[in-house]
RNA sequence: CCGGGGAUGGCAGAUCGGCUAUGCAGCGGACUGUAAAUCCGCGUAGGUAGGUUCGACUCCUACUCUCCGGA
């Protein structure tokens, strides 16, 4: 089980500062929590990882159901021992391979819309290789094409044999592109699956139910009053915003209103760098969040100067640390010289290098606003 | 010298008498509970000189270069 414990509020904001004990060990929040999908975080070692600062991890459920199964995952000691990361780990559900794989990939969308749409998801609408019912849904794999059923009492016995110290609620992620009908109706189900995850839950994992409505303003708020009246250990804050930063951040804090503040609250999948502050203002405590390690791989390191995309010929010749202003050790050795042309000669290192880098840069960027909340700055 | 084959974008390499080849490299963009060391977009062609044709990178002739074989 894990205790979680408030040590200072901001008079300013939501902001606030706490400790999560878990069975592995206590993370200091607001954290940012890395994602390390199927039990990697890619390119990187657990100790690389540790090194890089990072508190706590989130896995896959359905990823790692797929491959390499949860049995293999129990056979290796959980998965803590697995991947040798003997510290606090999370699970995702397997709700947002709903959307990802399901309406997300049918109309090329991600959770946070970028352009206007035409197309819509209307009630009644399934997606083409998903099928989403009353008593859960039914995946295509990505990987063979066989078809995969999850649903609440599926996804917690998965978790529970994966063993991560919090695991969550199987619910669907709403597409970004969802009608207040579709959102609605989907909301209702997923509330549903949130009392069926509870149920289904005999281990002494904490267990967070999530909160969806997507960027419908009631229906957020009646999903924190109903997810925020069950027996949860924490909450998950999901889905989408629709395309608005300061919707965002304004849907959060209604959220954050509703719940109950001894609680701690995890914001699903959001959490880029000028993303943080104004989560953590909201009131949120942990988040994860894709964007230090996807854009590592892709090449781009983040620095004090800003975005740097180190494929660009520019770096070659430049002698300066990545960041001159960060004390990782990949600043402290290498040159956007050679990491430049490591980049551009696809060399799996560079990979290593800007994610450890980008991990550090993330987490001692969310440490520096931990002693802003402890100084009374945020 | 004789015979034969070739000459296509920075490189590699197809097709075609009229309609974007493609890949790599280059350049630009995207990326928010990871189907992502990925994806999207852009530029640059037809050895030289003629001819046939409404129209030639594609057919014909010569030349240049090149490769293979022979002397």
């Amino acid at each position: 089980m894990i205790q979680f414990r408030v040590t200072k509020e901001s008079a300013s904001s939501r902001a606030r500062l706490g400790l999560l004990q878990t069975p592995h060990g206590t993370v200091e929040t607001p954290t940012l929590v890395p994602v390390a999908t199927q039990a990697t975080v890619k390119t990187l070692t657990s100790e690389e990882a540790r090194a890089a600062g990072c508190q706590m991890l989130i896995a896959n459920t359905f990823h790692l159901h797929l491959k390499p199964g949860e049995d293999i995952v129990a056979a290796g000691g959980g998965l803590h021992e697995f991947m040798r990361w003997r510290r606090p780990l999370m699970t995702d559900s397997g709700g947002f391979q709903v959307f990802s794989l399901g309406f997300g990939r049918d109309h090329g969308v991600g959770k946070i819309l970028k352009e206007r749409r035409d197309e819509v998801v209307l009630l009644g609408q399934q997606p083409s290789r998903i099928t989403i019912n009353h008593d859960g849904v039914e995946f295509t794999s990505p990987v063979d094409g066989r078809k995969i059923f999850l649903n609440p009492a599926e996804s917690i016995a998965i978790q529970e044999k994966l063993g991560a110290d919090i695991i969550f609620a199987f619910d669907e992620a709403t597409s970004p592109i969802a009608d207040e009908a579709y959102t609605k109706a989907s909301l209702e189900r997923t509330h549903r699956w949130a009392a069926e995850s509870l149920a289904a839950k005999a281990s002494n994992q904490a267990l967070f139910g999530i909160i969806q409505g997507g960027k419908f303003t009631h229906l957020r708020k009646q999903s924190a009053e109903t997810i925020g009246g069950m027996a949860f250990d924490g909450f998950g804050i999901g889905g989408e915003y629709g395309d608005d930063k300061r919707a965002m951040v304004s849907i959060i804090k209604i959220v954050v209103d509703e719940l109950p503040a001894e609680k701690p609250r995890h914001l699903l999948g959001i959490g880029h760098l000028e993303d943080i502050p104004e989560i953590i203002k909201a009131g949120v405590d942990t988040f994860d969040c894709i964007a230090p390690t996807h854009y590592a791989r892709h090449g781009t390191g983040f620095t004090s100067e800003g975005k740097l995309d180190l494929s660009k010929r520019q770096f070659l010749t430049d002698q300066q640390p990545l960041d001159p202003a960060c004390a990782c050790s990949v600043c402290g050795t290498y040159k956007r010289s050679y990491i430049s042309h490591l980049v551009r000669a696809k060399e799996i290192t560079a990979l290593r290098l800007l994610t450890f880098h980008n991990l550090h840069f993330f987490n001692t960027y969310v440490a520096h606003l931990r002693e802003q909340i402890r100084q009374g700055k945020l």
